[in-house]
RNA sequence: GGGCGUGUACCGAAGCGGCCAAACGGGGCAGACUGUAAAUCUGCUGGCGAAAGCCUACGGAGGUUCGAAUCCUCCCGCGCCCA
């Protein structure tokens, strides 16, 4: 086998689509290091897992020798990204934007190899900004509403008769345009990326340059197992969520989501996956704790992994108390146990804490407490526990 | 600009004068069962209150009425068609 060849059987492994096979196998074989762009969108202050797939995919081009370009979309982030969207998305200010954008580097930072011959940081309002209006007329002149129709996200907004902002027909070509800029070789991005990144090959065509191959990853599914994992669904592991969290999270997947996380998140040679998601071979239980293990490991190192599995086993299995509870100050010896969940933060108001009462997910002190009129003593340092995941201790 | 629609709780969606804090589904939370899996079953899902009850809420502001999410007026938002 080529280099060539091996090279394009490691890339890939886990694309969902590539557009395409022989553009990528003739870039290669040109035997310059690549130019690999990645776009991310400072929208939201904390990156996912969602998001490793893809940088995970950019590091294994590093690793390969070609050049990671991160194109960090403070420009872009001032419209939004209409992909999975049924509504317009709000415009966000450029502080908010220049705060998520270096958190965004600091996180992507654990993924990516960040030696300057191999990566290259852009930021697209440095061109964006600066187009003028006959330079916007000019690319909206290369692209036909028809073109823009067919995007599957629009289409359904059209069939649905709910708005779509003229101004969001532009993130194709914002995105499309840095492309032509940046020079990509080869752009990055989810399935729901397809349209905005097929559009930097036309750009790039109409401006002359060889086209970028454009590889699609497959999006990682959410904790709920059905959606794709994102923010606002809140069904997401955080790249900074702690290891005992992110752990905990993983352990909650459902079953059924165990091979696309192995293939997705971890370098695992494919038989060794085989064997570990046939339930006949490995129990899932210890299937998901070594994915687990190894997805905490690559964030928080070995240590914090394995502690954080026999944390869990320890709390969850075990049915002990974790290891590190935190306190709360009350400021009274004597009080009401409604008042008390909702003094400490585990509900928001005192309906809501009665009605946690009355279902018995609370103990205080062990001691499980269903008539929300019960007061109680803070003596020492009593354990407060609310359903299975809110504990704290509290004092006076 | 004209015509026709539409706006209900986290989302979708009923309700069209009292029985409405508002059916139903989804989501979420809690309990049972488990492997913090899935599936299943049960309950809860505006605030205050021990409770009775009171308060706030059906896009906004007024009005009619003993009584309005429901009727009227104006305004705002959104969609479709015509221009």
């Amino acid at each position: 086998m080529s280099e060539v060849e091996q090279q394009l059987t490691e890339l890939g492994r886990g694309v969902e689509n590539l557009y395409t096979l022989e553009e990528l196998r003739a870039k290669l074989a040109k035997g310059r290091p690549l130019r690999v762009k990645l776009g991310m969108d400072p929208t939201a202050p904390d990156i996912h897992l969602g998001h490793a797939v893809v940088l995970r995919k950019m590091r294994q081009f590093q690793d390969l020798g070609h050049k990671a370009v991160l194109i960090i979309g403070d420009y872009t982030a001032r419209i939004g990204d209409p992909t999975g969207r049924d509504t317009t998305r709000p415009i966000l200010d450029e502080n908010t934007i220049a705060e998520n954008a270096q958190t965004y580097l600091d996180q992507a930072g654990k993924i990516l190899d960040l030696a300057p011959d191999k990566l290259e940081v852009r930021w697209n309002s440095q061109w964006l900004a600066k187009l003028s209006f006959a330079d916007v007329l000019k690319l909206t002149g290369q692209v036909t509403v028809q073109q823009m129709l067919h995007r599957e996200n629009f289409r359904l907004r059209m069939e649905k008769q709910t708005e779509i902002m003229l101004s969001e027909f532009m993130y194709p070509l914002m995105q499309g345009y840095d492309s032509v800029v940046v020079e990509a070789d080869v752009e990055l991005g989810g399935t729901d990326q397809t349209f905005n990144n097929l559009m930097g090959r036309e750009l790039q065509h109409k401006a002359g340059q060889e086209k970028q191959v454009v590889m699609v990853m497959p999006l990682l599914v959410g904790l709920d197992g059905h959606e794709k994992m994102s923010k606002s669904k809140g069904n997401y592991i955080a790249l900074t969520d702690d290891a005992n969290t992110m752990f905990g999270k993983i352990m909650s997947i459902p079953d059924s989501l165990m091979p696309n996380y192995y293939q997705l998140l971890t370098n695992l040679p494919e038989d060794r996956i085989a064997s570990l998601i046939d339930p006949n071979q490995t129990h899932p239980r210890d299937a998901k704790d070594v994915l687990g293990r190894i997805i905490v490991e690559e964030f928080h190192g070995r240590d914090a992994a394995n502690a954080a599995s026999i944390e869990f086993r320890r709390r969850f299995s075990e049915h002990e108390l974790p290891s590190d509870i935190e306190t709360h100050a009350v400021g009274e010896g004597r009080i009401n146990i409604a008042q008390l969940i909702r003094k400490v933060g585990f509900a928001s108001s005192g309906s809501e804490a009665k009605r946690l009462i009355a279902q018995g997910a609370v103990t205080f002190n062990n001691e499980r407490i269903t008539d929300p009129t019960t007061e109680v003593v803070i003596d020492g340092e009593p354990v407060l526990k609310v359903g299975k995941l809110r504990i704290c201790r509290v004092r006076i």
